[in-house]
DNA sequence: TAGGTTTACGACTGTGGGGCGAAAACCTCG
DNA sequence: CGAGGTTTTCGCCCCACAGTCGTAAACCTA
């Protein structure tokens, strides 16, 4: 579960109370129960730790198979990658912390990877999807989504080449209205909101198309 | 498994032998091993059919989980997109066959829905990757390139942008031969192969690169 | 040697991302 | 109430690169 806060992107780690791996820290999830598909398994499992209606998408990553990636019993997983909108802020348990991807700690299992794998695959989808409606908030500032952008990319981005990309895509649209003119001064600032809040691909990849 | 035979895209099936769903057709797979990966277990179950040295490019597509998939009993199953230059001819048993993805039987369980979903991922990643060697001869000219990509895209490519956008990117490089001027007269096509024959990404995705 | 066929390659066009600087719209302070 | 500072917005120019087209090159057959 990523989220962008303190302008970083930040990880939903729990710490494990039983082996292998005890006291490591790792990502949510456990086992599936009969009847469940591998998607409702997560938000069931995710719903013991936070509030999952806060979960503005979810998507598998991959399943992992290495017979040692379990040193004591053999062990599948199926990895998900969820994203959750900066503005969200729900209480965590006592076990439950979040920690900057740029700066894990000894996770256990291959658990260091999926988070690894999670963040190219947030970074990839940021260029060529709308994806980005599911970490900002309702409606933002084209430099509050800046921000967010420059903290899930880890690189610059220009606010005037972001606005124009998105804007041309139909990604985003003007509410009309400007956000309050608050305390530290200058031009207030256009409120946007995206246009569809459900994962869309907005750039074509950029060869070989069809003529026409 | 995916191939381009005859000018058209096609994926190795073969006829089931037990419930559910005896006779259909379906993909070649089977049962995990206990102290085997998932790519060792796709490997192992294909090579009762085919030769699986020519598989020249394998990855992970999605795992399916839902609990009705299968009629009879709980079953998850993880798919995997395989491709085959086209140029081998390997042998088949009696109760496998190739068939055209665009022209499917009906098919057990979910399998048509990941035979789409694989022929997708072909096709995207055609765009920005050099997955064509996958699909390619060792050695080959331009216009045979350009008939491998007209079958996997499903629709017309132009020799001229093909030809200048591997280049550019170095996908390809000249073997410096010219194809036996053969039969049907023209100008001998000069041959072709590609510099890497793994996976690269060849063109990072448009937009919000950082600077520099 | 003329005509047909296939391949190769150059020139031109258009789209869209990237950079930059000026203008707009607010604040605060003197 | 105006000057100066700050933040946002927008227009202009550049350039990389995909896409189109037309012509030249290099082979065949008759």
């Amino acid at each position: 579960m990523l989220q962008v806060r303190d302008g970083k992107l930040q990880v939903l780690l729990w710490q494990r109370a039983r082996e292998p791996f005890l006291g490591a820290w790792s990502l949510p999830g456990g086992y599936l129960e009969p009847g469940e598909t591998l998607e409702q398994s997560i938000r069931h499992h995710l719903a013991e730790k936070v509030d999952v209606r806060e979960l503005a998408h979810l998507e598998q990553l991959e399943t992992l198979s290495d017979p040692a990636r379990n040193p004591l019993d053999r062990e599948l997983a199926t990895a998900y990658l969820g994203l959750v909108p900066a503005d969200v802020d729900p209480e965590v348990p006592e076990d439950t912390r979040r920690h900057s991807v740029s700066r894990l700690p000894e996770l256990a299992f291959d658990h260091r990877a999926i988070v690894l794998a999670g963040r190219d695959r947030l970074r990839a989808k940021l260029s060529y999807t709308n994806i980005g409606f599911a970490l900002a908030p309702p409606v933002f500032t084209l430099s509050e989504l800046r921000e967010i952008y420059v903290a899930a990319l880890g690189h610059e981005v220009s606010a005037t080449n972001l606005q124009r990309v998105l804007l041309r895509r139909g990604v985003l649209e003007a509410t009309g209205e400007k956000r309050e003119p608050g305390r530290a001064g200058g031009r207030p600032a256009a409120l946007y909101r995206f246009r569809s809040r459900r994962l869309e691909i907005t750039d074509q990849f950029a060869v070989l198309r069809p003529p026409g």
